[in-house]
This record gives C-alpha cells, structure tokens and sequence, in this order.
DNA sequence: TGATTCCATAACAGGAACGTTATATACATA
DNA sequence: TATGTATATAACGTTCCTGTTATGGAATCA
C-alpha cells in the first residue's frame, strides 16, 4: 500500500508543482485536451523557456506526460500521481469529518504505512 | 462558487506548505489532536525555530489554528482549507477519471463535504 | 526577586525556484 | 540547400525557502 511516512519525495514534487499558478493554470489547459508547448504558452505573460520549464516541473512530479508530434511536443494529463495528493489529503481529512471512536483505527492505519517504509 | 482562475493565492498558500515532508508530518501529528510546539518539535531533527516557522507558514495556508494555553501554544487542524486543495484536484479529476476508479467514492465524500458547509 | 521554561523573532548563509535573453537542435518546407 | 518553426538548454540575476545561532518576551516556579 501507498506509504504515508515522513519523508515522501513524490508527494513533495506533486505538491510543489501544484504550489505555481502557472503550473496549475497549465494543467487546467490539458484537462481539455493535448497541447504543444506554444499552444500552451500562448495564454500567458512569460517567455516559452519559462513555459518549457514548468513543463518540466510537472513532467518531473508525473502530472503530465510527453509525446512527439513531427517538431511538436505534445503534453498530456498523467492522473496517477494527482491521485497520490488527493489520497494524502483524503486520508487525513477522515480525521476531521469521522467520529472519534473510529480516528484509533485510522491511526493504527497510519502508523502501519509508517513503519512499512 | 469557489474560484478556479488562474491565480489563486489561497491555493498558491496551501500546496505549498504540503509541499514539505516536515510541515506534512506535523499535520498527521497534528491529526491525533493539538500540541505544543515542543510537543511537534520532539521527534524532529531541526531547531526549534525552524519549527516555528513551519507551524507559521500552516498558519499562513490557514491549515492550522492557534491558541495559548498558559505559557504554551497549541496548534490544531484546520480543515477547511484543506478541502479547498482537494476541491480543487476533484475539480479536475473529473476530466481523468478513468485512473480515478477507486478514488470516485471518497471524492463523492469530499465533495459531500463541502456542500454541507 | 531570580531562575527557568516556552516560544517568537532577528540576522545570516546556502541553495532552490523562477524569470529573463541568447543560443542550439530538430524537423518542415520552399 | 536555405529558411522558418518548434522546442530545449545555457547562463545569469533576483527572490524565496529552509536551516542555523543568538536573543528577547512572557508566564511559571523556587
């Protein structure tokens, strides 16, 4: 099962690249489809290396993927990996909407994905 | 509705303070109840300072609350906010949800949630 | 009162993050 | 072949982040 311990890197890069605006702004673009990297840059204010490296922020944190099209470089939406986020967030927001007889078996849970690592 | 522009300094707020392992370890500390800053600082390898400033910077996403308690400062979750990133990645989601099977029934929950506020 | 405990803030250093412009690379096309 | 288009990378500067040590303030206790 998914560990849920201190150190996450994985959860550390989804959550940082989900921190930038643009990058999210970038991502709401590719939940409508693949973009090349101009389509993509067009909306925004900043130079296309910007853009190429926010890709690359995102592609390293495995929220989107990456495919060749002739000289173009399409990117897509890679769900997995925002799933981890929104599980981290699932998994803890329990302990606030659950009552508190059921919170020691969420612990125990918690303390057993620890000890897994 | 809730805000889904481009900038969102809330969200910028958020994901970037669960973008660290230590300040992510503090809410599940934080999860089992409140604490002092001692208390959250125990099993952490860092000053007491950089401490402080982790719990300032939830504070600052508007994770956690605050409270004096004599000489002490106990710090509780927030839960709010938290749903505000989770709303945020379910919004999405919706576009992905073929690798988001499993994770339909909790978003359903989540999303519960946050129309009983 | 004086000492101790708990916590915050200031000042600083090292490195990461994000932007820029300039340039290189790869493919497409005339 | 020469040129334009699409994208990546290099080099650089500025700002932000995270840690440190030193210190200050407030409450507690001897």
């Amino acid at each position: 099962m998914e560990s849920l311990g201190y150190e996450n890197p994985r959860l550390d890069a989804i959550f940082g690249a989900l921190s930038d605006p643009t990058r999210r702004a970038i991502l709401a673009r590719l939940a409508k489809g693949k973009a090349s990297v101009n389509e993509i840059a067009e909306p925004f204010p900043i130079s296309q290396p910007a853009i190429s490296r926010h890709l690359k922020v995102l592609e390293n944190a495995g929220l989107i993927a990456r495919e060749v099209d002739e000289q173009r470089r399409l990117a897509t939406i890679k769900g997995e990996n925002l799933k981890a986020a929104a599980g981290w967030i699932d998994h803890f927001s329990q302990f606030w909407t659950t009552s508190f007889d059921q919170l020691d078996g969420l612990l125990a849970e918690l303390q057993k994905d620890r000890e897994d690592e």
